[in-house]
DNA sequence: CCTTAAAGGTATGGCCTTGTACCATTGAAA
DNA sequence: TTTCAATGGTACAAGGCCATACCTTTAAGG
C-alpha cells in the first residue's frame, strides 16, 4: 500500500522531475567503466607503487604474470608500463633478471612552492571526490578493525601484525609512509573480506598520493604508533569496540592533518 | 631500519615463495574489469530491476538515458536489454511511450522443489564470494548509518526517511523487499559517500537475489519493522551509536536467516 | 484523420583490446 | 665460453566497442 509519493517517485525522480532529495538511480546508474582498460591499468600498476608493495629499487611481477593478474592482454600491459616508464615512474630493463623497477620519486620542489601547493592542486583536481574518499576510508577501516578484531587473529596472523606494529614502530621517516601503509593494509585483509581489502587499497593509493604533499613530522608519527599499538592491542584482545575506536580516533588524525592544509 | 621480514617480503611472498599468510598483492592484482562490457552491462541493469529502483510494471530509463548515464555506446546497452528481454526479465515495446517495461518476474517453482533448494544453488555458485559479499555489506551498511546518524539530516532528507519508514511498515508482503532496500539505499546515500551508495546498490542486488530465494514470514517482517524504527530514530536523533547498534542487529537477522536456510 | 515527438531498430567505419606466435637481450650456471 | 632460461619487444589478424547517422514504429493531440 501507501505507493504514493515515496514508492511511485522511484522512476519519475530520476527521469523528469529533477531530484527533490537524491537521484533514485544514482546509486546504479554511473558509468560501468571508468575509462579505456589502459588508464584503468596505468593506475593499478601506481598502486603498487603509491602503496609502497613494491619499494623503490625493486621490480614488479614480469609482464606475464601482471597481465595474467589483471586479466588484461600482455600488449595492453605494455602501453600502461610504457606511460609509467616515459614518466619516469619505472625503468625497464631487458634480459633475463630484467623488468619493470620502480624508480625514486623525483624530489618533490616543495621548498620553491609554499608547503601545501601541490597537495591543493591534486585536491582540487579530486574536487567533490575528495570528500568520498575520505568518508569512504573511514568506514573501510572502521569496518575492518572490527571485523579483525572480532576474527581474534591468532598464530601466523597475529604474528604479521605484531611484525608490522614493530616495523612501523622502527621505521624511519623515508619508509614510515610505506610501512605505516603495510600495516593498515594486513588488517583490512585480515578483515576475512577481500573486497573490503581490494576497495581499501584504492581508497588509500589515493590518500597517499594525498599525503605525500605534506611533510611528516616526528611528533605526529609517535602519536600514530601509539594509536597502532592500541589497534594491534584490541584487535588481538578481540576488542571489537576498542579496536573501532582507536581506529577512529587514528583516522580523525590523519583527516584533521589533510583538512588542516587545504583550509 | 628493520627493512627484514615484514617489509622485504612483499615482493617475494607474492611472487616466489607462496603466500606465508596473505599475498602482499592479491588487494591491487584483481582483475581491472570483470567481464566484457556487455556482461556488466546485464548486471547494472538487473541492478535497477534487483533493488525494486524499476518496480514491475514500470519502465526504464530511455536506451539514449541509460546509455549516456552508463558511458557506454548504444549499441552495447541494446546487446544487454536484448538478453533481459529473451530471458524474460524485460518486455521491450516501440514507438512513443515504449521503452522496456520490466515483467512479473515468473513465480518461483519454491512448492516443487523444498525450500532452500534455488538458494543453495545460488549460493554454490558465488562461493567464497558470498561471506565476502555478506561481510562487505556490514561494513558498508554500518558504517553508513553510522555516519547518516553524524551528520544528523534534517529537513527534506529526514522526510524521505521518515516517509521511507512508514512506508516499509504499511507495505504488503509482496512490496516489502522493494521497499525495505530503498530504506536501507537511501541510508546509504545520506551518508554523503556516492561511493558507500554505489558499493552498497552492488551488494544489496546480490543479496536480494538470494532473499528472493526464500521465504518472507510475518514474524520476521514485524521484527524487522521494529529495528527500523530503531535505527531512523538514532539517525535523526544524531546518535551514532545507536544507529550502529541498530543496524548491525538488524544485518545480523538476515545473516542469520541466510545462513540459516544454508546449514 | 494527420502530424509529430519520443521511443526503439539498423548500418557503417574506425579504434581499442585480445590471443598467439615469434624475436631479441641478458646474465647466471654449466 | 657456451648454453639456457627468464624476461622484455614486435607483428598480425580477429573480435569487441564505439560514435554517428538514419530508419521505423507508435500513440497522443490537433
Amino acid at each position: 500500500m501507501i505507493e504514493k509519493d515515496v514508492s511511485t517517485d522511484a522512476g519519475s525522480r530520476a527521469s523528469g522531475d529533477g531530484a527533490s532529495v537524491v537521484d533514485a538511480y544514482a546509486a546504479v546508474l554511473r558509468p560501468v567503466r571508468s575509462g579505456n582498460t589502459f588508464e584503468e591499468t596505468v593506475q593499478k600498476v601506481l598502486q603498487l607503487v603509491r602503496l609502497g608493495l613494491v619499494p623503490v629499487g625493486e621490480r614488479l611481477p614480469p609482464e606475464r604474470e601482471l597481465a595474467e593478474r589483471l586479466q588484461i592482454s600482455r600488449v595492453t600491459l605494455r602501453e600502461a608500463l610504457k606511460v609509467l616508464q616515459d614518466a619516469g615512474v619505472l625503468e625497464v630493463r631487458r634480459g633475463r633478471y630484467g623488468g619493470a623497477f620502480v624508480r625514486q620519486p623525483v624530489a618533490a620542489p616543495s621548498a620553491a612552492e609554499g608547503d601545501g601547493e601541490q597537495l591543493r592542486r591534486r585536491a582540487e583536481e579530486l574536487g567533490d571526490q575528495l570528500e568520498d574518499t575520505l568518508l569512504f576510508r573511514e568506514v573501510l577501516e572502521v569496518g575492518a578493525a572490527e571485523l579483525c578484531a572480532a576474527r581474534r587473529p591468532i598464530g601466523a596472523e597475529a604474528e604479521l601484525l605484531r611484525e608490522l606494529l614493530t616495523a612501523t614502530g622502527e621505521a624511519s621517516l623515508d619508509e614510515y609512509r610505506r610501512v605505516d601503509t603495510r600495516l593498515h593494509l594486513a588488517v583490512a585483509e585480515l578483515s576475512g573480506s577481500p573486497s573490503v581489502a581490494a576497495h581499501y587499497a584504492t581508497v588509500r593509493a589515493t590518500v597517499n598520493e594525498l599525503l605525500d604533499c605534506i611533510p611528516l613530522l616526528p611528533p605526529n608519527l609517535d602519536h600514530s604508533q601509539c594509536q597502532h599499538e592500541q589497534l594491534v592491542e584490541a584487535i588481538l584482545a578481540g576488542d571489537q569496540d576498542r579496536a573501532r575506536a582507536a581506529m577512529r580516533e587514528h583516522l580523525a588524525g590523519t583527516a584533521a592533518l589533510l583538512r588542516g592544509f587545504l583550509a
